[in-house]
DNA sequence: GTCTATACGATGATAGAC
DNA sequence: GTCTATCATCGTATAGAC
């Protein structure tokens, strides 16, 4: 078979992840993903056995790559830079940043995450925190080493305090805007330099 | 008439909320709120227009009791700590954590919030710009006048960030939850004192 | 002015033929 | 695996009762 062709699952996938960026869940029709994909409309019922699991597979797609980035990048912080804060926090924030610049399907990646906010007891918070909770708590571990004064309560606070402050610089939501003349990289790269920055400076804070 | 009784309009208000929190607003249909509300479904569309226009005034309902509460508080820290950061930082926090542990409505309503994110609703954000934007701006005056040495950009990049540690901790979405023996409102002067000083720090953060 | 009964086109989902 | 056909349910609109 040509490796030029995509699988129909992929194909669902793909046009999934871009109409969802661009319009919301709620504003994407199956109708238009398998339009776009060009396959039949029960295609993705076969495949993926509703609209709502189609949604948390194009999020896994982009997670597990995440997830693996981050852990990557910590180790390497841990080996070049022991014990400096800056570098842990660089190795949380840049692959998320990157992930909701990219063009492709980052939009509707922190959707799905902003989702799991407000679903406070669903599943799907269950599956976030089963799938990739060590990941946190090997950030947790880390942080810890670079702040040894701090102790554990306040320590998940000021993580807590860095998740949002992350997710909000994710999802565009606030009062910063990418100027039009800023490439999409750019203000990416702004926006990890400000919040490691604010984070850094959050988390050494004294104690009381 | 008697005072005990809710108008139309105020039912289905209500019954909006606490469905929109639950199921979002694409999971949650008009026949569901106005089966709850017990009315007709039509008279949503007569009230409200739409089930659009519908959502903007559940957010209005609880957000201009919240911005009042925020420019209060700041205007007495601008009278009474003048040049102070935390107090300034204490109006904008405290009002939005004291809603999203309200019992009445206002724990739902924060569930609102994040499903306004995930659902990406573009009217929506474009309502609350509108409606909500000058109290931001308002406070980041005041920021600004206790942090001199930050240029304007930078000083709105740590709203936003300040903005986003406020949502996850209002959405009890993160590492920490709140202890059995935690009375909910000592939790909540929990986070907002951790807030206020992990973003104090962050905003004051030296330029480069 | 308020509210209800009812209808319309589009949607997510499903069953069964191929 | 993929299709066509079909169904219940959705948001919205309208006509008219009180």
């Amino acid at each position: 078979m040509a490796s030029t062709q995509f699988s129909t699952k992929d194909r669902i996938l793909g046009a999934a992840e871009e109409l969802f960026a661009l319009h919301g869940f709620g504003g994407t029709s199956l109708r238009q993903v398998t339009s776009r994909a060009d396959v039949n409309i029960a295609a993705v019922n076969y495949h993926f056995g509703s609209k709502e699991n189609l949604i948390n597979e194009v999020f896994r797609r982009r997670m597990d790559d995440m997830s693996r980035q981050r852990l990557a990048l910590l180790e390497r912080a841990r080996r070049e830079h022991p014990g400096e804060l800056g570098p842990v926090l660089a190795a949380f924030v840049e692959p998320a940043l990157a992930l909701a610049g990219d063009r492709h399907g980052g939009g509707a990646f922190i959707r799905v995450i902003a989702r799991a906010y407000a679903e406070n007891n669903d599943s799907l918070r269950r599956f976030l925190s089963e799938q990739y909770g060590h990941v946190l708590r090997e950030f947790a571990r880390a942080i810890a080493g670079c702040v040894p004064h701090l102790d554990k309560e306040q320590l998940y606070w000021r993580l807590d305090f860095l998740s949002g402050a992350l997710t909000y610089a994710m999802s565009d939501f606030g009062l910063i805007k990418r100027p039009a003349g800023v490439a999409e990289v750019a203000h990416r790269k702004r926006a990890a330099d400000e919040l490691i920055r604010f984070a850094a400076a959050g988390i050494k804070s004294d104690k009381t």
